[in-house]
DNA sequence: TTGCTCGGTCATTGCAGTGC
DNA sequence: GCACTGCAATGACCGAGCAA
């Protein structure tokens, strides 16, 4: 894999050369045209020369300096969205989809961030007529977000089509431009239009869809909230993926000799049952020793401690307490409805591979799998071992503790210690390989929580993390699963919470967050959460 | 000679009106 | 509601003019 990705860097410094002269070719062509239709003459300087370092005319940001309109942005609430970006200096086209908010498809358009231009106070004796110049304005900072570095990821692929859903053309950004697949070559945003026959619409970003199924023009509102969430610029904060890629449970390097603390509350102990309250009678009352209705189970999906007989209460036809413990050894015992929708999600996500990028060069996709190290069939065993290798190689100075890698991947139950059961592998593969993985443990609609996530050394700042936190996200949000958590070195904290969204607990809202939900937490390290509500 | 400013030209595409 | 269309706002580019 690794050798695959770096290859496609050759791919691209060739492809560069021929951006230019492609780029050039098309505004020639379209500016002769133009000037044809006037009766102007040609002029023999191409008037996109030297853009693709200013970007392509129409595309870079500015206040005119003809009739002194300027741009106000006004403060938005918007939440933030989930993009995906390949690492700036990274030459190769690689893991890159957008992932985008999913969440609240309505935000974008009642965004309020979007800009607003000061209207002009009419002048006496002006023209009142509605076609006058006074009557309109534009807003042309919307729309180059997406070609700029933090914005839409190259690779993305991009769909022209109707409103029926007719497809026209399809193709894939790149740099400033769109590569169509049925010729090749790039094309601005109007000019695919004008590719896929509809060059007199005029709305190109309203009628280039994603795969997501979403506009250019929402998303480069999305971007817009996200990179101006209060109003001011974020100038200073460059790419989401220009960061070092391995975060959660460790940063670059863990700081410290880090290891797991796995909360009591996991197994069936007898002080865990003496400090905890059924959730449905909120009494705590037991009987230690005996298996009965009075005893406290834990649900097998949120974790949370009932009552046999609580349980039993809302079922119409009543288990045996030792039918419920059986079910809890095997871990398929599930309190309510909504424990048992989100395992089904769970259970049906691990038999999907969804491909949501693809690497021309190597003709390979990128995938996202969930995987569960209870399942013993030989694909999912052919990546097990390579999500042990990355987290051990990541963090490295857990070596020592690296079992723990492998119990959290199989998802073992230690008996007495530590119990893994209910994790998941989330990973993205290219080919046979594994590019990058997290360990995610999914709750109720409560909270989720990131374990750990690494990505490949030889895979590293290209954007495959971003894809997968961004992938985890987006599936948390579709299983309704609103607050994801995450341990991360108090070095990456930052990173986590400026560009990923995430929000630092103090040491107090860490501690009582830790009390109710029983996280895997490392010492040493701060916890995040970001709300995927 | 160099660097800066200004104005003209043009490509791009946002916007609004119109028709179906 | 959507497609089509015309208008024109906007920024990039370029050359001319001017000052240092």
């Amino acid at each position: 894999m690794g050798d695959n990705v770096y290859s496609l860097t050759d791919y691209l410094k060739e492809s560069t050369s021929n951006s230019l002269s492609n780029l050039n070719w098309s505004a020639s062509k379209r500016r002769s045209e133009r000037q044809c239709k006037r009766g102007g003459t040609e002029t023999s300087t191409p008037a996109l020369t030297g853009s693709l370092e200013k970007g392509v005319s129409g595309l870079s940001i500015g206040t005119s300096k003809k009739n002194g309109t300027e741009d106000t942005h006004i403060e938005n609430t918007a939440g933030p969205i989930s993009i995906n970006v390949v690492k700036p200096d990274s030459l190769e086209p690689d893991a890159i989809i957008a992932e985008y908010s999913k969440h609240d498809p309505t935000n974008s358009a009642l965004s309020l961030s979007s800009p607003v231009i000061t209207a002009q106070e009419p002048l006496p004796n002006c023209n009142t007529d509605p076609k006058s110049k006074e009557s309109k304005s534009r807003d042309t900072t919307l729309h180059p977000l997406l070609f700029k570095e933090s914005g839409l990821p190259d690779n993305t692929l991009l769909i022209y089509k109707l409103r029926n859903g007719e497809v026209l053309k399809q193709g894939y950004k790149r740099g400033t431009c769109i590569i169509c697949d049925c010729c090749n070559k790039e094309f601005t945003p109007s000019h695919f239009e004008e590719h896929a026959g509809m060059g007199r619409r005029r709305q190109p970003y309203h009628n280039i869809y994603t795969s997501e199924g979403v506009t250019l023009h929402n998303i480069a509102l999305q971007l817009q909230d996200r990179l101006n969430p209060n109003g001011f610029g974020n100038a200073n904060i460059s790419s989401f993926s220009d960061y070092p890629n391995v975060t959660s449970g460790c940063g670059k390097e863990p700081s410290t000799t880090n290891v797991p603390i796995v909360p009591l509350k996991r197994t069936l102990q007898e002080r865990v049952v003496e400090t905890e309250s059924c959730y449905i009678c909120r009494d705590g009352h037991t009987t230690v020793g005996n298996i009965d209705s009075d005893t406290i189970v834990f649900c097998n999906q949120c974790e949370r401690p009932c009552h046999i007989r609580c349980y039993n209460d809302g079922l119409a036809k009543r288990k045996a307490p030792l039918e419920i413990l059986k079910e809890y050894m095997q871990f398929c015992f599930l309190c309510c409805e909504k424990c048992q929708m989100l395992r089904a999600h769970l259970d049906e996500e691990l038999e999907k591979c969804e491909e949501i990028a693809f690497l021309r060069r190597v003709r390979s996709n990128i995938c996202w799998r969930l995987l569960s190290g209870t399942n013993k069939s030989n694909d999912v065993q052919l990546y097990i071992p390579q999500v042990i290798d990355i987290f051990r190689d990541a963090f490295a100075e857990t070596a020592e503790h690296s079992g723990f890698f492998s119990d959290m991947v199989y998802t073992k139950n230690v008996e007495g210690e530590k119990d893994f059961r209910g994790m998941y592998c989330a990973v993205l593969t290219a080919s046979t390989h594994v590019v990058s993985a997290a360990i995610l443990k999914v709750r109720m609609e409560q909270v989720a929580e990131l374990v750990l996530i690494a990505t490949r050394s030889e895979c590293r700042r290209k954007g495959y993390f971003v894809l997968l936190l961004n992938s985890i996200e987006a599936h948390l949000r579709a299983w309704n699963v609103n607050l994801l958590m995450a341990p991360v070195d108090p070095e990456m904290a930052p990173i986590w919470s400026e560009k990923l969204g995430f929000t630092i607990l103090s040491d107090e809202e860490k501690k009582s967050m830790l009390e109710v939900h029983p996280l895997v937490m490392f010492e040493n390290l701060l916890l995040v959460q970001k709300s995927l509500a």
